[in-house]
DNA sequence: TTTTTATGTGTAACCGGTTACATGTTCGTT
DNA sequence: AACGAACATGTAACCGGTTACACATAAAAA
């Protein structure tokens, strides 16, 4: 590999003339600029971007910490993200949390070692204070943290009362729902709408709220469990679509006909939904624009342009798939 | 951040010493060693990775660069890849190629120009001799580009044969194959082994095999003119999993029941054959080992352990679901 | 006692860029 | 003719580490 000096004695002139030519900054004359651009030509020259970050301190990097990649709705938003940080010449590194507050915290120190420019992450778990402290952009995908830290979500508790009303509106009687993790700030909007929605029918119980904690054969068992001891529940609402193929799978093996006995809406709007037979109905978030919006935020406040803690909050939308179906 | 010479002035050492203490190696007396070890301590002092980095010329970094982080195969493996490499106080990058040899070529500058040690990829373009001229350590995975670049992959060839062999077993008389792209060497090979086993056979048609170029809805839509026309088929071999899903959707809209009607086997062994009901009878993949095994090859690579241009070669197993049913 | 050898530490060069500053021209103005 | 602004380029410090080399001292060997 050659460099920056091998550059300059080719095209015999200063290193900070070629240095000048590569950034297009400063004065330098038309000729003296083809001379240079010839001899980094030749040298088949790529400046090296390690000692440029060293300097610059900013590595043309950002990190992305999801809870796990294996989880269908974090490759839909890494792919997004990763579509515009690839056109901003921004490269993506990939963290799994588990989300473990350790991991998190691990991440964070090897991310500011790196010089990386900022973090986008999805956490249950990591205080606002700490954050801060750590002083990095960051932007808080998913599940907003508090709002003096930028972040990126959909309207939960909204997206999960349109969810049941459109089952109450295709005349489902005893709704249950199957909620994700406790710990998790989404599920727990999801499940205070569906509750809001719901707590004042003469036909509610409590029995009806099952945790399938964001897993699909955790969610298969509760919900044998749950319709085998309650036989009229007619529509489900999952926390999330992955829940609600634990549900289809759980109804299958019942001999429960989806959607002719038992209305299933899930909420994400991933891919999966339409793959599935029959499709699932569910709320759906805009997962691409979730993903390149976030990357964009994170882009503005790295360069300086964003400065407002922005709070972003996208409409879900339902999405029509073959697992409701209007009862009357 | 506070840096090296900080750490230095608090101990009153120069930053050799501290240096030492923080690489373990040269001499430094013990009393010194808890002096730095305090002074650390006390400013919180992290190393700066991109200095150590230039100097050493290595990142602790590598990319993984795969057509789409989309397609439920790859968060698989990038997660087992991301498994090792933190385990090993290395970080991932992720890259999106959507099988664009351009794009390839791009990450592949800037991974030099970042000083990134070692990539693995899945790809169907690149030519062994450029990536032979860019000196980088390498591991394929998933498809072989050449015996002198090392790879991690399974015997598609065979486990394509053993999967035919299956559906031949349980009583299928007629059975189509819906094959990947063209262009990828694995879809190539189930191709050759689904022929191997069927050729001779004196059902043979050429019609039986349909190209589903990995895509969900493209194979539905193939499945469905494949099924009309000959509707005598009692058994597919789909070239992967998510194609198979693609047969599911396709044979539940025209009313065929699988596996009653139509035994359906896929490949790959991705976590999704279990969740959709009937769940997928597959070829499965050690999806898991495999990255974990391209991982720690890299990283033998890098650290200059691994010499001979290794190809490791997994095998398939294969993994009865719902989706096949022994005829008589 | 002298000579090695092992131990301990500091100085400064180096990795490959960027940029502040100095220096020197060439113009356009007055 | 004199002077300031715009243009052009080079020198060297700097980013924050690592390590070759020099030097000093203590312990071991001759």
């Amino acid at each position: 590999m050659s460099t920056i000096k091998d550059v300059a004695k080719e095209a015999s002139v200063s290193v900070a003339t070629v240095s000048r030519v590569l950034n297009n900054n400063g004065y330098v004359n038309e000729d003296t600029r083809k001379k240079v651009l010839k001899a980094i030509e030749k040298l088949d020259y790529k400046p090296n971007a390690v000692a440029r970050s060293l300097f610059k301190k900013q590595s043309k990097t950002i990190a992305l910490i999801v809870p796990d990649i294996k989880n269908p709705f974090f490759p839909e938003i890494a792919r997004a993200i990763e579509d515009v940080l690839n056109n901003n010449d921004y490269t993506l590194i990939l963290c799994n949390s588990d989300e473990h507050e350790d991991k998190e915290k691990k991440y964070f120190d090897v991310m500011k070692q790196k010089y990386v420019d900022g973090v986008i992450i999805v956490t249950s778990t990591l205080t606002p204070k700490y954050i801060e402290k750590n002083n990095i952009p960051i932007v808080s995908l998913d599940r907003p943290i508090h709002n003096s830290i930028p972040s990126v979500a959909v309207n939960n508790y909204e997206g999960a009362k349109e969810a049941v009303q459109y089952l109450k509106a295709i005349g489902c009687k005893k709704i249950a729902h199957v909620r994700g993790p406790v710990s998790v700030i989404n599920a727990d909007e999801r499940y205070k709408g569906y509750l809001s929605e719901v707590s004042n029918e003469p036909w509610f119980n409590e029995e009806f709220i099952i945790n399938g904690n964001y897993n699909v054969l955790e969610t298969a068992k509760a919900t044998m469990v749950l319709l085998s001891k309650h036989r009229d529940i007619d529509g489900i609402f999952a926390g999330n679509d992955y829940m609600a193929l634990g549900v289809l799978k759980a109804a299958t093996q019942m001999g429960i006909r989806i959607p002719q006995d038992l209305s299933l809406i899930g909420f994400d709007g991933i891919q999966l939904c339409e793959l599935t037979s029959p499709e699932i109905t569910t709320m759906a978030q805009p997962i691409y624009e979730l993903g390149e919006s976030a990357a964009k935020l994170l882009l503005d406040m790295i360069e300086g342009k964003a400065v407002n803690p922005a709070q972003q909050e996208f409409k879900v939308s339902l999405k029509i798939g073959q697992s409701t179906k209007v009862l009357r």
